[in-house]
DNA sequence: ATGAAAGCGCTAACAG
DNA sequence: CTGTTAGCGCTTTCAT
């Protein structure tokens, strides 16, 4: 049993612009230039042209017109992977811009492995789309010995390799700080820090502003305070369990992301602690999964939808050649104030 | 500051096959052939051209290709966003495959709307992909008046609109009959269904793999027990309250997802009651999550990563012309028993 | 086995 | 303002 599609009935071999010209008794020309750049025909002729191709169902060859602008209205997006809850808020901010501008999204998973990046950007080059937005990836395949990119590219969150690629992001060092001012109101001194890899700059500018915070309490930075949490649930548990073992424990944790901030505060609860109550826990970016914690935790949130947004616009704009006011966006962050983050039990200093 | 990408150089002037074709001194279509069809030409002739290609670095132009072939290589994926957890697996499923066979990905964001459906659609109807995958969406716009489809069309997990489009599922009626055994298995007479959203026949085949267990077990069914949860995590702590403030509490809950029956955990533990202490949940998808609530979710896991395979696979043989053995391909699930399912305290039933 | 030539459907000079 | 003409880069008859 064969699937049911349109055999090529005349139904099928679909009408084209040649069809559109004829109904409406003009050339094929008039006829593009009626339906791609309306002011430049005459009224009764734009009419007509629209008629006739209202008429006839008309839907543009878009491959044909693509061969021809060198343009293919398409932008690849590169992606380790979707498993992060953080980017499908990020994916829809991109959609909805490119939608909005009549663009098309295509999709690359790397793994974060190198030929799959190598061959998903031979693909742009080979004209399937106009540019790229990079999204938590290394790029340098996208780079000539000189330092040039190859096609238009926006680089979404991270910067990796230090070149001048127009890009979107947040400040994490001045957000990681946010969330270290809020502990410090609460009066926490002794705050500890699981970090994210420690090969991404991420995780290094949200340390940065652990001990920038730190630093401006006039607190003194113990080594032993900051555990590696990988950016994951797992990995919090792991470093919070370590911080557990410390001689002196802290009052509160600032974790790095909010899947470590997740990890902390289930192996404190299965030994037995209370959140807020015995430690203080914050985490970063605000994953939906964050309000339904028990507790909900108090965490940094990134305007995803926006970054999203922000970023399809930026390459857009270099498209259409657009002179930018701005090559590197940073957007805003906001601390959430939940329920797992409160004053410390007893004060450690005395007054 | 303008964004350094390579300008109108030599370089940007993409060599051509006629370029390959000169270096190869060949003809243009020899080369053609050389490269796309190997065993066409001699050893010769074919090494040459390889070697030129090579040499010239030449990227054939994919939209001038599908302009002459009437093929993109890519498919467009219809979904309605990507904020269920459940979705990341199954598009690594359909990447795999689809970079696998040498095709691309286009995505389309729907939010569930018919506008931005139509408009996707449209797209493709401008030969921008060769089918579609559609996940998770009612696809009204992709028919005819006559039932036929307008492209390729392959669905994923819903099978809606009744009609006979090429699909990839899970048998959700048994699947839900397997947590249900599950349950009894341990000794549990009273259970109750936290279900889905009622329009969704996921949601519905569920209940009735609910109600088949129980007429099995010869269990009377007791309307009392079958709560709406919505699919989400509020809707299971609404639907867990509602069962406490019944007369004759159950001792065990089968949730239609994961979400619904994370819900229903939190809502328990906050009520002081534990789980699967005083209450066993089993939940349904074996989303990321369930590994890593306390206590561990029980739970029926849907083979996501190769639904996306089999759903890719499928389409890439309605293609390619394939007479297909199955167009409904039907894969099994698997019970994964964790921490939060129990023999129940006190057994209802005096032997 | 190879080359010449046509053309996929569209847009963009260039004349008029 | 409109029509004529020439391609975009490739594949594919049709000859040879």
């Amino acid at each position: 049993m064969a699937m049911r599609t349109i055999p090529d009935s005349p139904e099928n071999s679909r009408t084209k612009l040649a069809d559109v010209a004829r109904l409406a008794k003009v050339s094929v020309s008039t006829a593009s230039r009626a339906l791609t750049r309306p002011e430049m025909v005459s009224r009764e002729t734009r009419e007509a042209v629209q008629e006739a191709a209202m008429q006839a169902g008309y839907q543009p060859n878009l491959i044909a017109r693509s061969l021809r602008t060198h343009a293919t209205k398409a932008i690849f997006v590169l992606l380790p992977g979707l498993e992060s809850p953080f980017f499908p808020e990020i994916i829809r901010g991109l959609d909805w811009v490119a939608h909005e501008r009549g663009y098309s999204l295509m999709l690359g998973l790397t793994g974060c492995e190198e030929t799959r990046q190598a061959s998903y950007l031979s693909g742009v080059q080979r004209q399937r789309a106009d540019g790229i937005i990079v999204l938590d990836c290394q790029l340098t395949h996208l780079l000539r010995t000189d330092g040039a990119y190859i096609l238009p590219v926006v680089q979404v969150l991270d910067r990796l390799d230090g070149l001048d690629c127009p890009s979107v992001s947040i400040d994490d060092r001045s957000a990681a700080r946010l969330a270290m001012e809020h502990l410090l109101g609460l009066g926490h001194r002794r705050i500890a820090h699981i970090s994210g890899l420690p090969q991404s700059s991420t995780s290094r500018a949200r340390l940065d502003g652990y001990l920038d915070a730190l630093a401006a309490a006039g607190i003194a930075f113990d080594e032993s305070l900051v555990v590696n949490g990988s950016f994951s649930i797992d990995g919090g548990k792991a470093a919070a369990s370590a911080l557990l073992a410390l001689a002196q424990r802290p009052t509160a944790i600032f974790a790095a992301n909010d899947e470590s901030a997740i990890g902390a505060s289930i192996l404190l609860k299965t030994r037995g602690l209370s959140v807020p109550g015995d430690m203080s826990i914050v985490g970063f970016d605000d994953i939906e999964h964050c309000a339904r914690t028990l507790p909900p935790l108090t965490t940094v949130r990134q305007p995803r939808f926006a970054i999203g947004m922000a970023a399809m616009s930026l390459l857009l704009d270099v498209l259409a050649g657009k002179e930018l006011p701005e090559r590197h966006i940073v957007l805003p962050v906001e601390l959430v104030v939940r329920q797992s983050t409160a004053a410390p039990k007893a004060v450690s200093q005395p007054s």
